[in-house]
DNA sequence: GTTGAAATCTTAGAGAT
DNA sequence: ATCTCTAAGATTTCAAC
């Protein structure tokens, strides 16, 4: 599934990482190439999905998201159904930005950002009213030190 | 902090979240304003740094990044010295992809992504060469279930 | 907020390396 | 097969209303 993927198409995504706003033709200037090439392929990373989608990256406190959560989560059901209704739930949930299930003791990890911990004592009933849950620790961010969503090429 | 942001620039930005490469005709048809308006505010929202910088996201696995870690840790030393060199560390490694200092017990949580188990192993090798830590809990996602940018608005 | 027009950028085709 | 050149068409940008 790892795409065919040579030097100068890594070039370009690291320069679309960096900034999505740029014109073709400085791309092409900052990848030693020149507008059309950097547009083909481009077009073909977009259409083979190494390029996911194209967006803005906001500022949470700006917008009155003041509070980040990560909060761990053991379930007792290992339940194909249990599975799924929890899936769903946390889907659904937009102040749910990243889901993972994990390998080992703790089952999943969910990172949560809501305008305060009242906000998140609401998030946190209206989940287990959904799923029933068996242990649950919320992790509290202080700070965020760092965030990126630039993957190193 | 908070900026001023009406229901317009709600739902200009909840577009260029979902998909920043639209045109502006196409935000202004969708959020039944016009042109010029919809471009003046984005204008402003990205002098005003609500907008932080316009993206792509990328496919990590078409990239052959396949692991993804989040690594609890718990420090002994709790002075400025030792914060600025673990503040440091994490933010010239390209693997850390977010990185928060937390409330509580565990001092920090980090998100790593890597192409697989060794190149994480190789990390937290070099990371303990270079800030001294008490205690490294790592977490291996095995899936992830969900993964946004978009924050409510 | 609207109109409109200039500057710029994207898109795509035909031919060159 | 991929790049260069070219140009039409679309979009961004901005000034005047």
């Amino acid at each position: 599934m790892t795409a065919e993927i040579d030097d100068l198409d890594r070039r370009i995504l690291a320069e679309l990482q960096r900034d999505a706003s740029q014109s073709l033709d400085e791309i092409a200037r900052k990848t030693g190439s020149s507008k059309t090439p950097v547009w083909n392929r481009i077009r073909k990373l977009r259409a083979a999905g190494v390029i996911r989608n194209y967006t803005v990256l906001l500022d949470e406190y700006a917008l009155g998201l003041e509070a980040c959560f990560f909060v761990l989560v053991r379930t007792s059901s290992h339940e194909a159904g249990w599975q799924a209704a929890f899936l769903d739930a946390v889907r659904a949930r937009p102040e749910v930005m990243e889901a993972h299930r994990l390998a080992g003791d703790i089952d999943y990890i969910l990172k949560v950002k809501v305008a305060n911990a009242r906000a998140y004592d609401r998030f946190y009933q209206s989940l287990i009213e959904d799923v029933s849950i068996f242990n649950v620790t919320a992790l509290l961010s202080m700070e965020e030190i760092k965030f990126t969503t630039e993957v190193p090429l």
